[in-house]
RNA sequence: GGGCGGUUAGUUCAGUUGGCCAGAACGUUUGGUUUACACCCAAAAGGUCACAGGUUCGAGUCCUGUACCGCCCA
């Protein structure tokens, strides 16, 4: 074996291999129950992300980590077609390479070209995913735009049509200038801008005296038809029932009463504009106002703005208004003012409320029962604080906004009668209208919204609306796990979808990430060009310390800030594991039956080994609860901890010896032990890091050429019996944990003191307590090892023959470390003062407690008893840290 | 404006139902070629757990308020 480990041929090795074998294939017809997750699709047009990896590696975790427990698993992958990103993305390719338009093309050949497109570029991503070495089922790869997908799409927009629960209507929507489309109120992004407020004076149109009005939106004033007061707004009670001329315009606008007006906000007197903005277009709605669209599709002005406006774009023609009033002396001033500015999420430019006609989906009946999936708990969130988010959005659910107008997407299946408009909706174009036998008509032009795909997604992978067998076996789902940004897009939009369609939850338990941002804290971005590419990232350190680290800097619920150099942990890990089973390697095959330790007694076993043992069992269980609860970073953390901190620098380091010294039926056993433990960690650590893990298992020889690790059992904790059997419990724990204690003390000793580490010293220990001396005894040839010493004396007191002594104090034995030559009186006093000056400290408080009438009566009494022995514990220590001052104060 | 979260070592964060002598990693300091690993080993220093009250025998943990930071929704 390298001395280090190198990821890059590991990686390319076992991936492929496992794809050739089926490990990630999901049978339908298989008798293990199934556990199933549908990725969510990513972009077409996508690369791969550090969200993304952290996205999947969670999903990789809990599909291995089922495919260990024996589960039937299908891990669904694929992409969805994201009409405006793809649509742009093309046109400006198109642009770029061939100066054209989609106009230019025309429908057909421009779609011809997406496709086209796509098949070269599209799907990066997918490729991508293989190096992070996750488990999908290539097989059952899916696109949104597939002919199964789209029937199914079709297949919905018919049948909720035909229930009511869609319809066209003429509404306020946001628009996009610059994609010229509709899009839903999710798809707005809304950023603090500083705008001004501009007052503007409009006159009355009898006895003389003005209105003054505030707007933040200059342009929009030509195309007011009212000026709204609050009904009981003392300042303009007067006003209601007049007429204003709206300036610019000359138009002869009322002033109505209407409850929304905030008196707070400006002059408590507000333009009205019912053609551009939702709250004006309800106010025009109780006051039967007309509306009045001023602009055209690409945000400019149009004819209806007025010879001297029509035109210009939205900005420019505010600036023009603006000055123009200020001419005609109605500007009364300008204000600074801080607002929301709802950009595109895509376009990136500010969305223009418009009147305009669309198709929606009447939510409120599908949201329901999809809250009430969630209240009740048969979906359940991680973390859960999600919950509330999720009802808020539910209990305020507005009507969704559903036709895009788009080329590249699913088309509406609408078609409307030339005769008399009449709109038929069905799967294919209808020979006649029923109403007026016009054969003529012409099908709706606009697309539904990518989510309007996405939404079905967990069913429409597996064939629905056909009844499948993989829908059979794999709906409902088990886990999804995603970004809270789309929690209203997606995972709301699939809960309504899979119980209105499938009469079922689409999944039972959604885990949450964490959003990632820099070292900084600020969010991941191409444009501030502080995302790095993952794939140079694994180039580097590895898929797996690309992965551990990414799950061990992410606590549940809480934003991690990424930087490459924290890969530095994995990558260290993988190397660390890597190194204890070269260690392994040396010494010989692997044991016959490293499988288990069950027939294996306390009495063949060190101290040492019954420890690991126990602490194994314990991590197997913590991990298995970790796993259960969606505590990802915690199980990389008892991982780290165990196999660093535990298996490495303890376990290890007491087996050298004993295989070093020890007869050959210990060294057995102690090759053994370690091979039960290695085997279970690595175990434990397949689902973070499935390459090393791999490449280790077989390096062990626990798994054979043909074999895998992914086939491997996955680790219970001992049983009670074994435990017993063993002696493997938390006593053995406490003791090795205490010998551990007592060495570095001792250790600290020889670092005081600047002892060479290969200078081997004599060390006499004075146990606290006859069974600590037998416990001690018992492996002295280990513990020798870990003190570093030439000999390990025991003794029942001080010894005085030794000279001057550098002492360790510790719970289960006080150490003597003779050293004539280098011990220094008068630090060797201060050192060990300061130590009795802390234990005071702690025993003063225990004290304190104990005295406590309170504590004693209402604490549990295991909590009161642990007090005592504490007590008792820092008495004890206290009285030799004494005993040792006051003889070197003779000495 | 409404809602949700955060504030713990120099830095990034753990800390589940209150029992803690508050942990880890990185960084820092000291010392190291101990035949698994310098992607390493050993040791050390470093904290009024944001602030102010309260509940409790006991509060980093629960409650109230304040400050600052962030996210979502209007």
């Amino acid at each position: 074996m390298a001395k280090a480990y190198s990821p890059a041929d590991v990686e390319a090795k076992w991936y492929p291999e496992w794809e050739r074998r089926g490990y990630f294939r999901g049978d339908p017809h298989a008798d293990a129950p199934a556990y199933t997750i549908v990725i969510p699709p990513p972009n077409v047009t996508g690369m791969l992300t550090l969200g993304h990896v952290l996205n999947n590696t969670l999903q990789d975790i809990l599909i291995r980590w089922q495919k260990m427990r024996g589960r039937n698993i299908c891990w669904v992958p694929g992409t969805d077609h994201a009409g405006i990103a793809t649509q742009s993305k093309v046109e400006v390719f198109l642009q770029d390479t061939e100066r054209v338009t989609r106009y230019d093309l025309g429908r057909e050949a421009f779609l011809r070209r997406v496709w086209e497109w796509k098949e070269k570029y599209g799907g990066t991503i997918i490729r991508q995913l293989r190096r992070l070495g996750t488990a999908c089922d290539w097989e059952r790869e899916r696109f949104t735009l597939d002919a199964g997908l789209s029937a199914a799409v079709e297949d919905v927009f018919i049948r909720l049509y035909e229930k009511g629960l869609i319809y066209k209507g003429h509404r306020i929507i946001n628009w996009c200038p610059k994609s010229r489309t509709a899009l839903s109120d999710e798809e707005v992004i809304y950023r603090e801008e500083r705008g001004k407020l501009w007052y503007f004076r409009y006159p009355l149109r009898e006895g003389g005296g003005f209105v003054i009005v505030a707007t933040t939106r200059p342009e929009t004033m030509l195309g007011d038809t009212a000026v709204a007061v609050h009904p009981t707004d003392p300042r303009y009670r007067d006003l209601i029932g007049r007429t204003v001329t709206l300036p610019l315009v000359n138009r002869e606008i009322p002033v109505v009463a209407d409850d929304f007006v905030d008196p707070e906000f400006g002059t408590g007197a507000v333009k009205v504009t019912p053609a551009h903005d939702p709250n004006d277009y309800e106010i025009g709605q109780r006051h039967h106002l007309p509306a009045v669209n001023v602009m055209t599709d690409e945000g400019a002005m149009n004819a209806e703005a007025g010879p001297e406006f029509a035109g210009l774009d939205r900005f420019e023609c505010r600036r023009r208004v603006v000055a123009r009033m200020e001419e005609l002396g109605l500007l009364e001033k300008i204000e600074d003012h801080v607002h929301q500015v709802g950009y595109s999420e895509r376009g990136n430019v500010p969305v223009e409320p418009r009147l305009s006609e669309q198709w929606f989906v009447r939510v409120k009946p599908l949201a329901e029962p999809a809250l009430a999936a969630v209240l009740d708990g048969r979906i359940r969130f991680y973390p859960e604080k999600w919950v509330k988010t999720y009802r808020h959005w539910m209990e305020n659910i507005r009507d969704w906004c559903i036709s895009r107008q788009l080329w590249w997407g699913h088309r509406i299946p609408a078609w409307y009668c030339a005769g008399c408009d009449h709109i038929m909706v069905g799967r294919t174009r209808p020979e006649a209208c029923p109403k007026c036998q016009t054969r003529e008509m012409r099908r709706d032009e606009d697309v539904l919204d990518t989510w309007f795909s996405s939404w079905l997604w967990p069913f429409s992978v597996f064939g629905w609306p056909e009844k499948t067998d993989e829908l059979a076996c794999f709906y409902p789902t088990d886990a999804l796990v995603t970004g809270p940004d789309i929690i209203f897009f997606w995972v709301a939009r699939m809960i309504m979808a899979g119980l209105e369609f499938m009469g079922d939850i689409p999944f039972r338990e959604v885990y949450f990430t964490s959003i990632i941002r820099d070292d900084q804290g600020r969010k991941l971005s191409k444009s501030l060009g502080n995302s790095p590419d993952p794939l140079e990232v694994i180039a580097t350190y590895g898929a797996d310390a690309l992965r551990f680290t990414m799950v061990y800097i992410a606590p549940m619920g809480q934003d991690i800030r990424y930087s490459n150099e924290k890969c530095e942990i994995g990558r260290n890990f993988a190397n660390k594991v890597w190194n204890a089973v070269r260690f392994r390697t040396r010494q010989g095959p692997c044991s016959s039956n490293w499988q288990q330790v069950d027939d294996l007694h306390a009495a063949e076993l060190r101290a040492d080994d019954r420890w690991v043992l126990a602490r194994i069992s314990e991590t197997a269980a913590a991990v298995q609860s970790a796993l259960e609860r969606f505590r990802f970073h915690e199980v990389a953390r008892l991982l780290y901890e165990f196999a660093w901190n535990e298996f490495c620098d303890w376990y290890l380091e007491s087996a050298k010896a004993a295989l070093r010294n020890g007869d050959p039926a210990r060294r057995r056993t102690v090759l053994r032990v370690f091979d039960y433990t290695m085997s279970v960690l690595l175990r434990l650590l397949h689902p973070v890091m499935p390459f090393v893990t791999e490449e280790l298992y077989h390096q062990l020889g626990y798994a054979g050429e043909d074999d895998s690790i992914m086939l491997a059992p996955w680790p219970q904790p001992f049983s009670d019996k074994t435990l017993a059997q063993l002696a493997a419990g938390p006593e053995v724990v406490q003791r090795v944990q205490a010998k551990f204690d007592l060495v570095r003390n001792v250790r600290n000793i020889r670092a005081q003191y600047v002892i060479a580490p290969n200078r081997r010293v004599r060390v006499i220990i004075v146990p606290t307590a006859p069974e600590n001396e037998a416990f001690l005894r018992e492996d002295a040839s280990a513990l020798e090892a870990l003190l570093y010493a030439s000999e390990v004396e025991f003794a029942a007191a001080a010894p005085e023959d030794a000279g001057p002594a550098a002492t360790a104090v510790s719970t289960i034995a006080t150490a003597y470390v003779p050293l004539a030559e280098v011990v220094d009186l008068a630090a060797e006093k201060a050192r060990l003062r300061k130590q009795a000056e802390e234990t005071l400290g702690f025993l003063t408080r225990a004290r304190k407690k104990l005295a406590n009438e309170n504590f004693v009566t209402r604490a549990p009494s295991e909590v009161v008893e642990r007090e005592r022995q504490r007590a008792v514990e820092l008495e004890d220590r206290l009285t030799r840290l004494r005993e040792q001052l006051g003889a070197l104060d003779e000495a």
